[in-house]
DNA sequence: GCAAAAGTGTTAAGAGTACACCCATGC
DNA sequence: GCATGGGTGTACTCTTAACACTTTTGC
């Protein structure tokens, strides 16, 4: 606490920098991402990083967040999921100045999936989407009901080729995993910790649904599973599992327009009224045996 | 990230002041009980609040919340365990200046139970352990290794009888839960948070322990349990579930001193080398019966 | 018809729960 | 002997996990 018996009185504090960074994922095919800007200037210049920013006096943490989250990508921050991960203080990660950050991460819905065969869609190095760091003033202003309802729509409006100095781009956790492509500043371990809680909270809460279309196939809302938790699971038994906690699936009238060269049509879902399960829906060590490779594709022989 | 390239420049950023504050929580007789000081000035003054300080510019922030639980308990944050909990920031949650604080729960162990029949013990409003905020200097030196052996002997000597303006308490959760003992600033949901933090890490990690003395029976892990959890459990069953788990508890040779009047000894454990269960200890709702109130003792007939 | 994907049934193994019961001690 | 608390056995229920099977579509 501030003022106190040891020395210290009000006034005659050791200033500090405080910002927000934010680790957004989403599932695109399969694989499981996290918006990285590529930085402008400064240290670190050309190198990846988190979107974030100043917290301004006036705005509490939670807020400065969904500022930075809605400049950075015109996401709103009730369209998704939004939540604390922690702060970040070591004294000299920021070269410049003493810098602690407080790390969110989001959860932002997907497109849904191009109509053609899945080993197609797959396959060809599916490309990037990008997000346009310009005209914040107009992705500030709130979306009309009409423009929330497909996050589809908005995404395509913003995506450009790219290739500019200071872009955003959804980037495969395994780059960053890997090593392949490394971090400024301590990202990486915001990053590392970020997808741990991710990974946690599909236990618990129903925030999967969050990486879906707002109607969506339980098979979908597997393959997020499976993304998130970099594991196979049993298309049948994850079915009955997750239809049968009450209050997380809303039952919908309509189906899939159907198979591409065959298979029954999917039932459509939306989201429940709770949001966590009533009971939490572990990965036990049978459920989640390891995943082989990302585009092994399958364990089923053919 | 501080700088980009949305209007700032290093040197021209919002002045923060940056505290940790801490939980540190205990067991005793069946209490999870939060250490609490009482505010010497300032606002919220003679006010219940959570030990803390300003963040050191050389430090992180982890070793400035070490130097305050060492400064204001004697107690070292290797003794116990100690975690980030989160950042907090609203604006005005403190009237003089823009805080941010960074809280952390932690673990101190307990002193073991005064042989006595546990009727006598637990009833007459067990005296509450004070920690003397005076002589930092002294409380802030290492340790012997003889010192470090028996945390018990420590805190004696730091108990005083108390009255001072400013003293520190183990204050009994249910104390702040109920209302009854209001906290300076946003100091009640912090612990709060912090306890549904440590309530969920007993889930996974064997750091109950962590409330035991070096040496501790099953059933005085089981009161830990119980206590933290507000549940009754049933013996047998946590006897073997520990026990079964690997790598959570190493077997000693000795037994306790033997009961008071009657009763078998019962082994003594020590920690075991890993840190977390082979397979979680959920509470699952048939587990977790809601247990009555704290002092109606007992669930079974007489 | 066949292939493909959605959804259902069945079963065996194991975890969770309740509770009876035996064991080792003090008095 | 009795009381007390530590530790073990056992039976029943429920969940999990594997996988066979049926349903509904496209071609």
């Amino acid at each position: 606490m501030p003022d106190r018996q040891d020395g210290y009185n009000p006034g005659k504090y050791p200033p500090f920098a405080v910002t927000v960074d934010i680790v957004l994922m989403t599932v695109v095919d399969g694989d499981l991402r996290v918006l990285l800007i590529q930085r402008g200037e400064g240290p670190f210049e050309g190198g990846w990083a988190l979107p974030g920013g100043f917290v301004l006096p006036h705005e509490n943490l939670d807020e400065a967040a969904g500022r930075e989250l809605l400049e950075e990508t015109g996401i709103r921050p009730d369209q998704g999921y939004m939540e604390q991960l922690g702060a970040y203080g070591e004294p000299y990660r920021d070269p410049r100045m003493r810098v602690v950050t407080v790390a969110y991460w989001a959860i932002a819905p997907r497109l849904r999936k191009a109509p053609s065969t899945p080993a197609a869609a797959a396959r060809p190095e599916a490309k990037l989407l990008f997000f346009s760091r310009e005209a914040p003033a107009a992705a500030a202003r709130a979306p009309s009901p009409a423009e929330m309802e497909s996050t589809a729509q908005q995404w395509k409006s913003k995506i450009r080729a790219g290739g500019d100095a200071a872009y955003a781009e959804m980037v495969p956790l395994a780059e960053i995993q890997s090593g392949r492509l490394s971090l400024a500043f301590d990202h990486r371990r915001i990053v590392d910790d970020a997808v741990d809680t991710l990974r946690a909270r599909l236990e618990t809460t129903t925030i999967a649904q969050g990486f879906c279309p707002p109607e969506f196939t339980i098979r979908e809302l597997q393959e997020i599973y499976e993304a998130v938790w970099g594991t196979r699971l049993d298309a049948g038994n994850f079915y009955r599992d997750m239809v049968r906690r009450k209050g997380s699936l809303t039952p919908t009238e309509s189906r899939t327009p159907s198979g591409e060269q065959g298979g029954r049509p999917a039932k459509l879902w939306r989201a429940g009224e709770s949001p966590t399960f009533d009971r939490p829906y572990y990965r036990s060590p049978g459920r989640t045996r390891r995943r082989r490779r990302r585009d092994e594709d399958d364990d089923r022989p053919r």
